[in-house]
DNA sequence: TGAGTTTGTGAAATCGTTTTCATATGCTAC
DNA sequence: GTAGCATATGAAAACGATTTCACAAACTCA
């Protein structure tokens, strides 16, 4: 027997705001006020429409209702191809906000969808408005994010000429911070990057971090110090082999721009034998939890993930409820975080 | 300039089903058709409504149409806490299959939702299906899920009597091939289980098979060989530094619930000088990304993640679809993996 | 006591679709 | 040439809420 249907006079039909009416013996006006402008109501007819509405289970048709008000409380989520705790992490975070807000959360990776944007495919015109969060510099599409007629955050860039919130993270003092930490023990002509290719927006700002600490060092970094290719475990691990092949893996310092990247060259290392830290000093990024689960446990900088989904909701709310309040640009920094991959001593 | 705005006679109004009509010199009722049910209409004079479509940037609006076909190609995801790579796999999984069948995902997690159940604060109404996933047995409310007048699909337990479809994964299978397989190298008696405690679905069932192994063995598990607390890394260490304390974790084999409890047992056997495999066989649980990047690899049981994901999404969209359908009950093997951890060769 | 104000309620219009039913047109077949 | 039948279209009635407007009853205040 679902709680939505009621059999009256021998048929099933769907409870409605004029079966609550007829019940309680007033209009379906008086109803609505119940639930939207309660204080218009007498009190002991309020009390009526309530029992009624109780008593046969009802709840207004969110359809019926947003037709009128071009409401839902939906906020739709399009996330880039970003896995495992990060992406739980900022799940979790978007959604206690939303629910704690009222509101409720449409996702949808980009990943499947291939060339079309986040405007497509997506549900749009059910949600009241669109988080976006980018993670390449191509997926950047202005046009397709500005022709929306829909309040959109972005997460993870920040073009001027933007007309919309953003939110971006400063990958910049975090990675400056390590990259300084690296230099206490190694001299920057021995310190390397190992990001992802150019394009990536967070490897590039990371990179620029760590030649700019160089540079402030009084070195210009070499080519050689510098090698791109993606967020992986297994990039991580190729590089840190033909480092070794070279046998250059001894007495150097390596940022790598993520946590995946320097466990993949941890391993490598360990396996032919190179001590960490004392032959080699590695700092990864994001945090992720492996970072304190490895031995030795690895330096890392710190995503604000959860400020991040905190913010987002609420500038997305924000734009909701007052679309006429100007776009706000929200930057968040990043905590370089020590460990013993680079010379902290150990613990528990 | 919205794309679903048009300024026409100075005033910017709505792009309704009208303008469109109007545009191309047909009732509303022929540019509906255009949309579902394109036979009925001739090939004329569907061109001149398409045109009309593209040249206004028409969309129908979903909520006039959610209020007449009760339908919004939207299901509801209400997930436990869990956190990391099985997550965001098994929102990859969800989201990829239902993109594909023309579907959206609105989630939300159960944690934050403190004793209302999965039916409440949902934008149930919007809602054509709910996937319901539970680990905890005390979560499960037969009640609450079977008055809501929704097709539903629970993931997680499979309770006779439950009216709904079911996916749940064969714990037994896996956890059987690994107690198995380290019986082959260390006897009943210094087999040991740590997990979380007993309600939890997926630790009960894993002790079971545990236990079942070793009477298959002619060994009635002691009590003491087997520890429940929770799914964490630092239960897997606390345990593990008891048993170091009291020396009784050499020559072992362990079978940890899940790969975090694992790790933890794994990283105090570490630093305490404990060699493994060859002083501790360790098997841990859910195949996470973590197993094959840390060293000595960890042997696990793999959970079928995508295919709960694309199982539970067919399964919700043939209920809404097909309602009369008679539920399906749908079990999932889990397959051991072995590696150096309990004694596998080494490899990349 | 009557004019003016507040308060509580109902009738009816509206939101933007889908769908039923009726109708007009052009065929086929005798 | 007309009965019968597809085929293509439009008019109008839903769907289930919100909201405007009108109005009655109950108060205020001179």
């Amino acid at each position: 027997m679902g709680s939505q249907e009621a059999s009256e006079n021998g048929r099933t039909e769907v409870v409605s705001i004029r079966s609550v009416a007829q019940r309680a013996g007033v209009s379906i006006a008086t109803v609505s006020r119940v639930f939207n402008t309660p204080d218009m109501v007498s009190a002991v007819t309020a009390e009526r429409v309530r029992a009624a509405i109780s008593e046969l289970n009802y709840r207004p048709n969110l359809f019926a209702k947003g037709l009128l008000t071009k409401r839902s409380r939906v906020i739709g989520v399009s996330l880039p191809d970003i896995h495992g705790e990060f992406y739980s992490e900022l799940m979790f975070a978007l959604d206690e906000r939303a629910c704690d807000l009222g509101y409720h959360l449409l996702v949808s990776s980009n990943a499947h969808r291939g060339e079309r944007g986040p405007e497509n495919g997506f549900a749009l015109d059910l949600v009241d408005g669109l988080i976006v969060m980018l993670t390449e510099r191509i997926d950047v599409d202005l046009e397709g994010i500005s022709k929306l007629d829909h309040s959109v955050v972005v997460i993870g860039v920040d073009e001027p000429g933007l007309d919309v919130d953003t939110i971006i993270v400063d990958n910049r003092m975090g990675a400056r911070k390590a990259t300084q930490h690296l230099l206490e023990s190694t001299p920057a002509d021995r310190c390397y990057f190992v990001g992802a290719l150019r394009g990536n927006i967070d490897s590039d700002e990371r990179l620029d971090a760590f030649c700019e600490v160089l540079r402030e060092d009084g070195h210009e970094p070499r080519e050689d110090q510098i090698a791109q290719k993606e967020f992986s475990f297994d990039w991580g691990w190729d590089w840190a082999e033909s480092m070794l092949d070279e046998g250059r893996l001894q007495n150097v310092a390596v940022f790598a721009a993520n946590d995946e990247i320097a466990i993949g060259i941890a391993n490598a290392a360990r396996d032919r034998g190179i001590e960490i830290p004392d032959a080699l000093r590695l700092v990864g990024f994001d945090d992720s939890r492996l970072c304190s689960l490895l031995r030795p446990r690895l330096s890392s900088v710190r995503m604000p993930v959860r400020e991040i989904g905190n913010a987002a909701i609420e500038a997305i709310i924000r734009r909701i409820e007052e679309p006429e309040n100007i776009p706000r640009h929200l930057r968040l920094a990043t905590t370089f975080i020590q460990r013993e991959s680079s010379g902290a001593p150990k613990s528990k």
